[in-house]
DNA sequence: TAGAATATCTACTCATGAGTATGATCGAGG
DNA sequence: CCTCGATCATACTCATGAGTAGATATTCTA
């Protein structure tokens, strides 16, 4: 983590002379941030975000709370920039699916594998647990925007599904919720020592949502109470 | 709970007619207790736990603190108790079910939508979102050994659905964690003056979980894109 | 109506944690 | 070697909010 700064230390670089110290401590500066900002995500995901200052942050790192200011303006810009890195893969889910030639479930399915692992990735607790309370107004509508078009996204897709003949007819706005919600979840029971990796969660929740809980082959055996579970009405 | 004293108060009662002024005192005091337990679930529901101050729950009251701590021993209690008074009506609707006769996904159903009810509750927020952080040591535990027995229940139905041929083989974990997970996300979206009642909602996630998103019917129409939609392949 | 529970209020304590003022350090360029 | 700017630490301020001490008010009983 702490890259002490690598300093090529200039020393006649190729022709160009002098602009590169500049940007050598730029980019140092961003690597830093971006630790910061991958600390605070781990905190916030082992404490929660009240449960956790910026001086845990800061020990984490070990360094001291000025200097986690001095790379971020406070903990709610902190918050968000967590929330932004989160959010960004699933943004790139929809732009990766958006031209191609595919049924619209099986785009929704790639978008929601992409969303899924996103979810269970580092920065998944905060993409899906900041906005609600505990942000200014102003950030809250923010994130509440970038949130509601990754909503429409699904609801389109869904939409376009229903028309194509790829997806069951159903209330696009109840499903998305449903897709969302379940997937949003896994940030609060995945941890990292799982037995299984976020693909393959996201995997098998894809599974569910397409075939749903009723059998599809016709078999459809017993209809009773199969073998135990004798009723006990006088209670 | 706080198990008051029963006050033999020595002094011959027995044959003593009257207790009935203690006994409308407690009722009062229940009362009240109730009362202050729904303010707390209300204000944490709007501005989240850590956002809301005794001071806001007792103004809500139109009492003081003080008066709060009077009837609750502390926040963290206060918490608890919301979150008994949510996830009463689930541990109801497995008791329930228990004996029944039906097919485990019938079964299943139904508690699913009891599930969904009461996290559209009043104190489906509190429910949802205790645990987590934000408790001791001791009371999450508690949470969580209450949070298990729901999930447990849950794959229990799913097991017995694949047995009994009535729910779809899959893995019952991953199905439990789904279905629990789009419930719970309810109470991230859901508000009193939405369009659908809970019951409607709930009834719309069972229909959600039970057909899955893709066809029934064999029609299965384009497999292609549809209308609109060319490939930009070149990017 | 005295006197007890019972119920509620006023006015605190005290810890925590966000955010800051200010000074030290260190590498690079002159 | 000295200065300058970038980086980081020490040591604060200040607001908030949980929880409490010690009244006071309100009933009900005797």
């Amino acid at each position: 983590m702490n890259s002490r700064r690598a300093s090529p230390s200039s020393a006649g670089k190729s022709s160009a002379p002098s602009p590169s110290p500049w940007r050598a401590r730029r980019r140092d500066r961003e690597v830093k941030r971006e630790a910061v900002i991958r600390a605070a995500a781990r905190a916030f995901n082992r404490r929660g975000y009240h449960n956790t200052s910026l001086d845990d942050i800061a020990a984490a790192l070990e360094v001291t709370k000025p200097t986690v200011y001095y790379y971020v303006t406070n903990k709610e810009h902190l918050l968000f920039q967590c929330f932004l890195a989160g959010i960004e893969p699933i943004h790139a889910a929809f732009r990766e699916v958006k031209d191609l030639e595919a049924p619209a479930r099986e785009r929704l399915n790639a978008v929601l594998r992409h969303y899924g692992e996103a979810v269970a990735s580092e920065f998944g607790w905060c993409m899906v647990r900041a906005e609600d309370q505990d942000l200014s107004p102003a950030m809250s509508r923010h994130i509440k925007a970038l949130k509601s078009e990754i909503d429409q996204g699904i609801r389109r897709l869904i939409r376009e599904g229903i028309q194509d003949g790829s997806i069951e007819p159903c209330d696009p706005k109840m499903s998305a919720f449903a897709l969302a919600g379940a997937l949003n979840w896994i940030a609060h029971w995945y941890r990292e020592d799982q037995s299984l990796t976020p693909a393959e969660i996201a995997a098998a929740f894809v599974t569910i949502f397409e075939g749903g809980l009723r059998p599809r082959s016709a078999s459809q055996v017993a209809t009773r109470a199969p073998l135990k579970r004798r009723v006990r009405i006088a209670r």
